[in-house]
DNA sequence: TGACTCATGTCAGCATTCTGACATACAGTG
DNA sequence: CACTGTATGTCAGAATGCTGACATGAGTCA
């Protein structure tokens, strides 16, 4: 009743967008996930898995933005459910490394074709060189974010 | 133990970057704004209302991406502790448009400088241009998600 | 006017994630 | 060797957000 869309403010703002489109990404992803039964987290930790075997819990819970303690009641339910397996035991340290298995690879294998369908619409109307100016800003983002934490 | 952090595939997904990016600005939001005693959604529920006056619950939802449910209970929390008000009955519909205290608009200038840092440190390294080029292509993936829902 | 549709505010219950805490294991330093 | 610091896996409680549901008000159309 009130406000129409267009530029005040708050869309002229780059962390407002970001927000948004983290967001619109977020909601796609979960519409195409849900007939398959599966959350974005619960599909990044597997997507996560098959890139990269053998990720313990904890490096897992940063590759997918959550706490350890998130990660670990997902991934254990993901092994209860046969989707990945854990040893039992440490062979060093008390990191346990955990990995895939087919069941998993073969849930997994549904999910990516939807997400790819996902990031294909995200992209469609962006030239390749806009991608990777896209791109690159993104990671600038992320460095500078990163860096100085108590600056004045 | 095993992964370093430089590309494998996952680095190299646009999407990726996107959540990478936003939980990054999330994160730095919430450091300088605990301090302060506010969270990023009851940042973002001020500064809306200082931008469009008299948005009401669903709308400010909207803008926050939240649910209009989670936005009710943060905004009851808002008006109980007298940074925002909100009119006992509405005066058409059942719409009722909220505005901030002047105690909230105080609150909410502390907020905005330390929120200000994060995103001038968030661009810094990029050229006007480049932030431009990042506005465009962000500003094209939410028109790109949102249109088409059901396509094969 | 009456029926139908849609959006809103709000309550209640549930799910997911987070914070806090603890024991353990390795690496570095004296 | 003992000590300190850092990182891990895990448990428990608290917070936050979401889904489901309901009543109400406005707009549309016959």
């Amino acid at each position: 009743m009130s406000q129409s869309g267009d530029g005040v403010d708050l869309d002229s703002s780059l962390g407002y967008l970001l927000k948004e489109a983290s967001s619109a990404l977020r909601a796609a992803m979960e519409e195409v996930l849900r007939p398959l039964g599966m959350t974005v987290t619960h599909y990044s930790c597997l997507e996560l898995l098959a890139q990269r075997p053998g990720l313990s819990n904890s490096e897992l819970a940063r590759g997918a933005f959550v706490t350890r303690q998130s990660m670990n009641v997902l991934l254990q339910a993901l092994e209860r459910d046969g989707y990945v397996s854990r040893p039992a035991e440490a062979a060093v340290g008390k990191v346990l490394p955990a990995r895939l298995t087919p069941r998993g690879r073969r849930s997994l294998e549904k999910a990516t074709v939807a997400v790819r369908s996902v990031e294909v619409r995200m992209l469609a109307g962006m030239s390749e060189a806009e991608q990777s100016d896209a791109f690159r800003a993104l990671k600038s983002m992320v460095r500078s974010l990163r860096e100085g934490n108590d600056a004045t």
